[in-house]
DNA sequence: CGGAATGTTGAGACTAGTCAACCATAGTGG
DNA sequence: CCACTATGGTTGACTAGTCTCAACATTCCG
């Protein structure tokens, strides 16, 4: 797909490069040559990492192959920093360059504080958010955009089949979040309710129908079954 | 600009408040008035924030008034995460709500590991990369994104008067760093060596010859005087 | 020298922004 | 109870900026 990501074929994971080691840090410093992996997308989380020399790229694409990279890291910046159990972002030397590696069982054993720890597991947490909300922004369509705004609101809210969201946020906030005028917002609201995927009792009240339909929407997988296309039943949404 | 000091009156001290909501701390606890600030751009950076009920937004303006919402938070949520000593976000309550107030400083005393006051602090910084990143991402134009590319590169390396910038990273990766095509990158830097502000005496090294330019241009201030209309003297830039 | 990868330029299409008018709702006061 | 108003939201017509596709130029490297 593009040329930049295929400089790793049949590179070892990381706890697996044998390149030369030197500690540093309480941890190791490795060496990678220019396009190469440090983690990938779905690698588990062991790691957290700092650049000790040359640059650095998070990157991450959407299901049909568009690109958002994310940053670039300089030495002394920190990257790794995700809560969760997998890698979301791919790391990526842009030129040769050197990473420090900090063991997260280290760093836990050494964070023993209960309000820093969830202090920084709010920090990374953030971060996490902050990577969605900028894939979404860089790389999306109106409709993926409130369409990954409503699927957010309604995986936040708890997890019922056909959810009701109240918008505690009006049209503006909105708009603003996604990067999008107030007038295209209303437009896209109406194509969702036009198209059967919502229904709006009242402006601030968005009934969810098709959970399923929003969600690949907002996954940017346009290589699905072409929502756009499909007819709505009346009577279905009707019930 | 401060909210903190009213609000509080009825509310229960926050060990009152059910374990299951949010994890003891010892702080205080202030509600908040729909469309009331918690903090805003420039205040000092004294405490850290964590969502008991409600729904609040971090908001962002460009000089010339283009609104960004950065984030909407949940209980649960921490906010106030800036690692500099003013904030830059404003952050303000959407409907009726209440935060739990955590001084910086006790945070500050408990946390006595480096490594991990380390990792905080890169956890924090890089937030606040990713406000300007994604500030940028949401509501500027292909101008304003690689003039805030190459301002951000120069301040980076540097501080020389007129620097000249080694591009690591290749067109593509600009592109999808700044949520633009490659062609439309490639025609901004056509355009801003025609203008002046540049050269580029090799496809991978920029010389900035009129940074104040570019960084107007960056800080999205439309209101500065207009660079786009400017014209370019040769004989200055021959030199 | 030739080929591949990278970067630039041009023409046309299309998405979302802007400006303007209109509609809906809730609150207010006579 | 009904105008009246303010605010928030919707719709339409037009425009502008960026993307896409395509061709061409340049650089790098064997």
């Amino acid at each position: 797909m593009y040329a930049l990501s295929h400089h790793n074929e049949g590179l070892p994971a990381i706890g697996a490069l044998p390149v030369t080691c030197v500690p540093c840090f309480n941890g190791t410093v490795i060496s990678f040559a220019s396009g190469e992996e440090v983690v990938g997308t779905g690698d588990p989380t062991k790691n957290y990492f700092r650049v000790i020399r040359g640059l650095f790229r998070a990157v991450n694409f959407t299901p049909d192959g568009r690109r958002q990279v994310f940053a670039f890291y300089t030495p002394g910046d920190f990257c790794g920093l995700e809560p969760d159990g997998t890698h979301q972002l791919t790391i990526e030397a842009v030129d040769c360059a050197t990473m420090a590696i900090l063991p997260r069982d280290a760093c836990r054993l050494r964070m023993n504080d209960e309000v820093n720890s969830a202090l920084f597991e709010g920090a990374t947490r953030a971060l996490a958010l902050t990577i969605d909300h900028m894939m979404m922004i860089g790389r999306s369509s109106a409709e993926e955009r409130l369409a990954w705004f409503l699927t957010m609101l309604a995986a936040r809210s708890g997890g019922s089949r056909a959810p009701v969201l109240q918008l505690a946020m009006q049209r503006q906030d909105i708009a603003d979040y996604l990067g999008l005028s107030i007038e295209t917002v209303s437009r896209t609201f109406t194509l969702f309710k036009d198209r059967g995927l919502i229904n709006l009792p009242h402006k601030r009240l968005v009934q969810i129908l098709r959970p399923d339909a929003l969600a690949r929407l907002a996954a940017a997988d346009r290589d699905a079954s072409p929502i756009h296309l499909e007819l709505w039943e009346p009577e279905a949404a009707a019930a």
